[in-house]
DNA sequence: GTCTATACGCCGATAGAC
DNA sequence: GTCTATCGGCGTATAGAC
């Protein structure tokens, strides 16, 4: 029976300490004494810093893909489509020091920005393909051209991936609630308000609701 | 005849570097050496560097806050509608350092947070009044609610206060170019789009187009 | 107002014993 | 794998001469 490993012992502490105050305003001392390490031992397992930043984006990144693991093929249900968003907005509040301190961390390893760059390019064209699916189930506008689902795809983006950001720079302190995020949900619904089909926008906000 | 006096070289060189390459990797040793002139020197003029970029903040706000001086009884015609965005964009852009590593600069100065979240909320106060006055115009949607404004008006700001950071991460580089802001501008009015007057939103489309 | 010189602390990272 | 000890570097900030 394994003992959990200083390694994975190392992740966690960094994400918790990381999502409490930045990034970058903690220090591999900072870690190594909440977990009562010596500085030594986590060099051991990590080359230095931004190692376990990247280890952790990994985290993020086969956690957020999974998230849309679906066939894409089918109609595209109420509960699917609201699924999406609940599903990855809760993961990215799990890892919401990524989004925070986004630009500064990717300014430092050029290896992360390119990853994140690329999950970023991976997300939109898939937000692009839901939309195009939905509307093609009827559900979405009249007949679009796939330049107005890639613009649908960006603006629920850009208000997903801010969202958290956004109420921890609102309210004073990081402590962000269930309902924060589920207003969050509301919020990029609101922005599909107008072109989705009455009874479809509906049946998402029924399930948002249910999430909180 | 005076010349520039020192202090507003400090801020100007610093506003410079942390456009660049963000607040938070710029030291006052840096802007000394861009300056050719001592840390004592520096210090003399301000008493940190928090000090600084909280002097750069209210710069920021003078102009953001004089881009919306304006009659809001009158109706808002398309070029005044237009020309909010155009011009607070523009300014979002000479100050970018601010939004880019935002959360970071309001963790470790309690005054500039407290100051950056009464400008928030005087912003969104006003682009829900904008909202409303527009509709009121006949130019925006049926009859909505105030709610409702209130969310066109979080979801323009979230695109808003998000765009030029979203060019930097995107992009590798921070060479963020003209028509990178109009497209920005396009994608702010694509959330719109649906619930303005056909002609009211052409004639303000036609307005950034002007821009670039 | 501006300089030189410097104190002090923290951070990232490594060497080498155990 | 984990520890102790430590190095070099950099960042903020101040003292005191000019």
């Amino acid at each position: 029976m394994p003992k959990i490993s200083n390694r994975v012992r190392i992740l966690q502490t960094s994400r918790d300490l990381m999502n409490q105050s930045g990034a970058q305003s903690i220090s591999t001392n900072h870690i190594c004494e909440a977990l009562k390490i010596s500085p030594g031992n986590l060099y051991y397992h990590f080359k230095n810093k931004e190692e376990i930043v990247y280890a952790l984006f990994l985290s993020f990144k086969t956690e957020f893909v999974g998230a849309f693991a679906d066939e894409p093929e089918k109609p595209v249900s109420p509960e699917d489509f609201a699924g999406y968003y609940i599903r990855t907005l809760d993961i990215a509040f799990d890892y919401r020091f990524l989004f925070s301190g986004l630009l500064a961390l990717l300014r430092r390893d050029d290896q992360l920005a390119a990853e994140y760059r690329a999950l970023q390019t991976w997300t939109l064209a898939r937000l692009s393909a839901i939309a195009a699916q939905v509307a093609e189930d009827g559900n979405l506008g009249g007949p679009g051209t796939p330049t107005q689902y890639d613009s649908i795809a960006l603006n629920t983006w850009l208000i997903w991936s801010n969202w958290v950001r956004h109420i921890e720079i609102s309210k004073g302190s990081s402590d962000v609630s269930r309902s924060d995020m589920v207003q969050g949900l509301h919020q990029i619904f609101d922005v599909l308000s107008g072109q989705l089909a009455p009874q479809f926008e509906a049946a998402v906000r029924a399930h948002l609701n249910q999430a909180e």
